[in-house]
DNA sequence: CAATGTTTTCAGAAACGATTGAAATCTCAA
DNA sequence: TTGAGATTTCAATCGTTTCTGAAAACATTG
């Protein structure tokens, strides 16, 4: 019969690549980058643009972007390989690597600005309490909001933790993870 | 001179809403829900639908929308003191039993159905591998699916870690966090 | 340096989620 | 029980983000 498993693998990409989709984009990326990068994750050879779009469903346009983002944020990058007249993309397999840098470079900013501006709320009102030194709304105003900037803060050291491979026992996490690859 | 400070009030809690809004708009909640639990939460009294709407400046029907929200997720709850025609909302203010409750119900939920749809796609294609056992590139991407199986299933072990407060030395953290209320 | 095929760019379309506004419903004091 | 005010609901609107399609730019080969 030698019929082939293009069927199965087929389907195999999409349930992974929908799986993905979900995934990523609750982090905040677009579900079309999650479905491109399966794609490329688990293909054994490098993947062209072109059977990128057929196979995603993506207009060129799209997966030229996606590409770029991805490739941008080190998820992905050109086979150097392929000498061919196109160019062929391959996924980075490195996921703790991956998980770092995007910790590092998006999440710490995220809460480093909210440390930052909590800062200045309580300032503000540190100021009002000079001048009103008996007003109780702005004590337990200011109460509540030191609470929220050490959360903030404690929410910082976390992510830095993490981004800096973490003390918290993440060492069997990152054994896993290097075993993916 | 005698003025009174609502003027700093209404800033903090505006810089402080905001911040909290772009937090938790980040997490996949709305962000008029973060702003409107950051008015309650600075609050030394209880407020009042129409107040809510005044100082976050959101129409009545949505400020009734993200309380019922709030509700749900036990982020705020009704004043049971009040007696008064018009119903005020307090904070809950136990963050740790928030983060707790949100991680288990949404984060689990999320990471669950992933395991479950990898699994299924890894089932799909042993199926495929019974039927063509020398094909590599079955052999290839079952090999990596089984990779992102895995990874889902720490991510799983995580976050339940995390719900069920957490071994991973999150005991300072919870610490500070109780005293945040 | 053409010719051909590939990739990028970007204006606008489509999809999606958040928000409004107003009608319907509910609540409670009189 | 009724009326006035408070709250909820939901269709329509608004704003954002994602995506397409086609033109422009680019690269490779003959």
């Amino acid at each position: 019969m030698n019929e082939n498993s293009r069927d199965a693998r087929r389907m195999a990409v999409r349930l992974s690549a929908d799986t993905m989709a979900e995934i990523i984009s609750f982090w905040g990326f677009k579900a079309s980058m999650g479905r491109i990068w399966t794609l490329l994750y688990l293909s054994i050879e490098p993947v062209s643009a072109d059977v990128i779009a057929e196979e995603t469903e993506l207009s060129a346009g799209m997966v030229s972007m996606s590409l770029q983002e991805l490739m941008q944020w080190g998820l992905a990058s050109r086979d150097p390989l392929s000498t061919d007249r196109k160019r062929r993309y391959i996924a980075e397999t490195d996921l703790w690597a991956i998980i770092r840098r995007i910790v590092r470079e998006r999440e710490l900013r995220l809460v480093g600005r909210a440390v930052e501006r909590f800062k200045k709320a309580v300032e503000v009102l540190e100021e009002a309490q000079k001048k009103h030194p008996d007003d109780r709304d702005v004590a337990f105003m200011l109460e509540r909001l030191r609470g929220l900037q050490d959360l903030a803060q404690i929410g910082y050291r976390l992510v830095e933790n993490l981004a800096d491979l973490g003390q918290l026992s993440l060492s069997p996490i990152r054994g896993a993870l290097s075993r993916l690859s």
